[in-house]
DNA sequence: GTTGAAACCGGTTGTCT
DNA sequence: AGACAACCGGTTTCAAC
């Protein structure tokens, strides 16, 4: 159940590389390949990996608008929530969404083309949806980090 | 350079389960093994695939707290911005910057292990930055959704 | 774009210490 | 838990169509 020090650093070399062989993580490491291939069994059967994926650069396919829309909403439905999230849930345009405490309740990062594909979908898909109460975009000018690292 | 949807579909697989092997794709999109090898070496050699990481589960890693932070800065000093965004890029905490429009400058994603250790990282890596005027914290309190896939 | 062949390499398993 | 060896399956490249 718990993670040492190897555990940990061949988190984070597959966290950087997923492609990386066992061989190599081996040699990084200073095991064998064997343990080394019985550990990221452990590690995957444990849910602490959960998946290998390719991450796409999202300007090379024409998604350059990403935008965080800050939404509070209407606290008289009590249904509301769930289904808000199960919306959200249905829009591919959403990578993320969180509930979150302060001055609104749920914080969405959304990838378009452009604003007018924003502006489209706003209009169609996010202002539409009942129970919203009120919704607030932010327009992402330059992003300055990116990383799905959990550093070890 | 352009997509057709052979690639937009290999592109949506690879970014659900970056493991397939070839033949598997193939099936999928109905064409032999050769065409789906070359189709993902020219994707890759592009940048459109970017890279392939391992994901982990944040809170089975002792990471149970996500926190979004706003910060506005100083204007009054030019060079501010250059020394925030590096110093941003340095903390692992930190897993996205943006620039943004709106009421404050910067959006930060921030995940830790708990309140406590977010007190200790507020404290003694943020608002030690100096060129920041204004930060407010905002805690997830419930992920609803969080993708990597950005759909073709 | 398809097929088939060949060389190579990495994953996987069993057995040993 | 780690090391070694053998097997299997995938990748990669090539040629021919």
């Amino acid at each position: 159940m718990e993670l040492d020090s190897t555990d940990r650093l061949l988190l984070n070399l597959l966290q950087e590389n997923a492609l990386l062989t066992v061989r190599e993580m081996a040699e990084k490491v200073h095991l064998s390949i064997t343990p080394v291939h019985d550990r990221i069994k452990k590690l995957e059967n444990q849910g602490i990996i959960e998946k290998y994926v390719a991450l796409v650069n999202r300007k090379r396919i024409g998604r350059a608008m990403m935008v965080y829309c800050f939404v509070t909403l209407d606290k008289q439905r009590r249904e509301g929530f769930q289904e808000f999230n199960e919306a959200i849930r249905q829009l591919p345009e959403i990578l993320e969404c969180s509930v979150v405490s302060g001055n609104f309740d749920y914080l969405l990062k959304i990838v378009v083309a452009d604003m007018e594909a924003y502006n489209t979908f706003y209009q169609s898909k996010l202002s539409v949806l009942s129970s919203v109460s009120h919704m607030s975009s932010s327009f992402v000018m330059e992003e300055v980090k990116s990383t799905t690292l959990l550093n070890l």
